[in-house]
DNA sequence: GCAAGGTC
């Protein structure tokens, strides 16, 4: 039996298809996909590994005992640790050994290039534990099209050990560097937070540089110098239609410049249209999408771009859009078009558009400006029923289909419009565009300015003129980074590669070091770079990974050898720990104020201390609470499983510092830190105004927690603690009455009727009440409170 | 408890 090995189960699939005398049959090896056929009158077996199936780490003895703790002591061992290879896909590695055993002759057509060698060499070395006598070929094929499978197939070579070395120096130089410098990091903010296990700080040679990106841009901003200037805008109009115009002085430099203007047209009501030009533009149809391209575009319709990839590989998953790991823009000759074409016809929205582009005849797609022959640019590969799938995956598939559709579309035309006029000499100009042929533009309406339309004009015609307003503005630094635009900065230089920029992201998210998007740094990403960039200066930047690069060709080239490349980038790790390791306690200072300040909401309305997100083990939830404990023992609760984010701004209804909220699958929002805020949800209910029975004059209120559970709360809360459950539905209405036991009374409103109770639970007079008076009095409400879970069903049954 | 690179 003849084994062939590729790394993915598509590749498997396909060359198995390909080399197959009739169809091939899918089969299982424990739970690994296998493609076996027939050719040339013998057995064969495909399998696809899942990318690496070993992994770099360091040795267990290692880890056990001096490093299994982390510690800064250990650190400069831990750069001249040896590094070991280790299972990483153990499924697939029992499968591989199984087929291994029975074959004659393996073949290695693992991807084509550095990665791919050394996943191929990787399952040699497990083929031939197993198999010691086999021979193992390698094939290079850079498609998986017939004439390139069956041409690599009868020129079988062998692995390139220089190549396979090349990329094992970039898993050692990554895992040393990164997992020095990550415990470096981690470890000294500890010696300063002094919790056994708080944060990871991580740094490596890919994300680090991400995140200078980051810092540079914004420090750049903070730089910036504004300047301010005016713009006048005004407004005409013709039958009806309102003409939006600007002042041909698109800035002026003073505020009396611009005055003057807004005086010169004091009283003015008409103006004369001194000029009409129109201009016709082909917008030409876009090309094909690869994965940076798409990602970019998903991106504009608020997709990050992890959640792209998730969605894309879902897509794939289930047959609807093509492989979306590729860096290809060009269809190649044997992607049929046609038959693409007719599969998307089934959708309805887009069978318009499909017969549009049939009727022209010959396809003549777009092309992009990288031509590989790996796999062709994504494309849909099914039709997809917008009803049967979740809102968010039809969105991306429905991009990736128009795209697809766009790229055989025709260029658009568009006409423009500029109309100048004239109003007591101040002159004025309106644009408007007017799309003349729709082309692409019907079926693919993305990243597209809505068009202006202008009335039609002549010159010389004199229309009203409804006046003008001048408005100071100020010129804008450049823009922060969105995750679209930053994948696209890290693929011009070099950092990182088309499947993991967007994990890269995501982990500067998860680390804590940038929040929001666009994207901006928090005062911990800053101070990690800012460690760093003094003393580690080149895992700051992309030169450490260009250099790298020129280092794996000279393996591969057999100019140089891991053992040297590896062992010097340890010398050069190994003076930069001399440097930091001392500084320790320095940069740990730096690093614990850094969280410190990021962790601030606001400032606490009692003491004026900070008030910080905290974290108590206890409830295993968040909250805020006054930085001044134990001397000041204000908080505030926080909604669980949501995430925060400091807002500056105070809440504009009651004045307490505000949070942003974000929570899995819904909308920001922002959140008033008071639980007897107005802006809570539901109405503000005051109970008893000076009825706090601590006698310090706060007022009852009706509060909402973090949750949305409403109790009755003293309007002192700063300082009062006292607070009564309610039962959360039904209206509550208040009243004059008094408890005997001294706590207010109120009247629920629920749909079974009204009922009293008396709000304290705790109420000595509940039990008696409940026996002597009417039914549902008091007792159904003290239960309501305290038990949240019964309190609905009891409410609910006893009501009179 | 570390990275970056594959792929699911």
């Amino acid at each position: 039996m003849r084994l062939v090995v590729s790394e993915k189960n598509i590749a498997a699939r396909r060359i198995a298809e390909i080399l197959a005398v009739g169809k091939p049959k899918a089969e299982k090896v424990y739970t690994t996909p296998v493609y076996t056929f027939r050719r040339d009158g013998e057995d064969w077996v495909s399998i696809g590994l899942k990318g690496h199936i070993m992994e770099v780490d360091f040795p267990e003895t290692f880890e056990d005992t001096e490093l299994k703790k982390w510690n800064l002591g250990s650190l400069s061992t831990l750069v001249r640790a040896p590094v070991l290879k280790l299972p990483k896909e153990r499924g697939i590695i029992q499968s591989l050994k199984s087929l291994a055993k029975k074959a004659e002759e393996v073949i290695i057509a693992t991807d084509y290039d550095r990665e791919g060698e050394l996943i191929g060499s990787d399952a040699r070395d497990i083929v031939v534990s197993v198999n010691p006598d086999v021979p193992v070929f390698r094939v290079r094929f850079s498609a998986i099209t017939k004439g390139e499978i069956e041409r690599a197939f009868a020129e079988q070579d062998v692995i390139s050990e220089e190549l396979a070395q090349a990329g094992e120096t970039r898993q050692d130089i990554d895992l040393i560097w990164g997992a020095v410098v990550t415990r470096y990091l981690t470890l000294a903010h500890q010696t300063k937070t002094r919790r056994p296990f708080g944060d990871v700080l991580s740094a490596g040679r890919v994300q680090t540089p991400t995140l200078k990106l980051i810092i540079d841009r914004e420090k750049e901003r903070e730089a910036f110098d504004p300047e301010d200037y005016w713009v006048v805008k005004g407004a005409f109009e013709k039958d009806g239609d309102r003409i939006p115009a600007s002042h041909a002085t698109e800035r002026f430099k003073s505020e009396e410049a611009a005055h003057a203007v807004i005086a010169a047209l004091e009283g003015a009501s008409e103006g004369t249209v001194t000029g009409v030009k129109r201009t016709k533009r082909t917008v030409k149809p876009p090309v094909p999408f690869n994965t940076t391209s798409l990602m970019a575009a998903a991106a504009s319709e608020g997709f990050a771009p992890a959640k792209t990839m998730r969605l894309a590989e879902s897509l794939y998953m289930s047959g609807y859009v093509s492989y979306p790991r590729v860096d290809n823009t060009v269809y190649p000759p044997s992607l049929d078009l046609v038959a693409i074409l007719k599969t998307l016809d089934a959708v309805p929205a887009y069978h318009e558009h499909v017969q549009v582009i049939l009727r022209k005849g010959a396809l003549t797609p777009t092309r992009g400006p990288k031509e590989t022959t790996d796999h062709p640019p994504i494309h849909p590969t099914g039709a997809l029923d917008p009803e049967s799938v979740d809102a968010q995956v039809y969105k991306l598939y429905n991009l990736i289909a128009r795209r697809f559709m766009a790229t055989l579309s025709d260029a658009a035309v568009i006409e423009g419009t500029r109309a100048d006029f004239d109003v007591t000499g101040q002159p004025f100009y309106a644009r408007g565009d007017v799309v003349v042929k729709a082309g692409f533009r019907a079926v693919y309406h993305y990243g597209l300015k809505k068009d202006e339309v202008l009335p039609p004009l002549a010159e010389g015609e004199r229309v009203a003129f409804l006046g003008a307003e001048m408005e100071a503005k100020q010129t804008q630094p450049s823009a922060r980074y969105s995750q679209g635009k930053l994948i696209q900065e890290m693929e011009k230089l070099g950092l990182g590669t088309k499947a993991t920029r967007h994990d890269i992201i995501q982990g500067l998210y998860d680390r804590r070091y940038v929040h929001d998007d666009p994207i901006e740094p928090t005062c911990k990403g800053r101070t990690v770079i800012e460690a760093l960039t003094t003393y580690a200066d080149r895992i700051t930047s992309p030169d450490m990974t260009s250099e790298l690069e020129a280092e794996m060709d000279a393996i591969a080239n057999a100019r140089a050898s891991r053992e040297t490349v590896v062992g010097h980038s340890r010398e050069l790790l190994a003076g930069v720990m001399d440097k930091l390791v001392p500084i320790a306690e320095e940069v740990g200072e730096l690093l614990k104020s850094a969280t410190d300040e990021d962790a601030k909401v606001g400032v606490c309305p009692k003491s004026g201390h900070d008030l910080l997100i905290k974290f108590s083990p206890k409830t295993r939830s968040s909250f805020v609470g006054c930085s001044g404990y134990p001397e000041c023992d204000v908080t505030y609760p926080l909604p669980k499983n949501a995430k925060y984010a400091a807002l500056a701004e105070l809440c504009p209804v009651c004045g307490t510092p505000q949070v942003k909220v974000l929570q899995f699958k819904k909308k920001p929002r922002v959140m008033c830190l008071s639980p007897i805020c107005p802006t809570k949800k539901g109405p503000e209910i005051l109970i008893r105004a000076a009825g706090c029975p601590t006698g310090d004059g706060g007022d009852l209120r009706v509060a909402y927690s973090a949750v949305g559970n409403r109790y009755v709360r003293c309007t002192n809360y700063e300082n009062c603690k006292t607070s009564y459950p309610l039962p959360q539905s039904g209206d509550i209405e208040t009243t004059d009455d008094t408890c005997e036991c001294g706590a207010p009374i109120v009247i629920v409103h629920t749909k079974k009727g009204p009922w009293r109770i008396c709000i304290d639970p705790a109420c000595p007079l509940k039990s008696a009440a409940t026996k002597g008076a009417k039914k549902g009095k008091g007792k159904p409400a003290a239960k309501a409170g305290t038990k949240k879970k019964t309190s609905t069903k009891r409410t609910g049954g006893k009501k009179a």
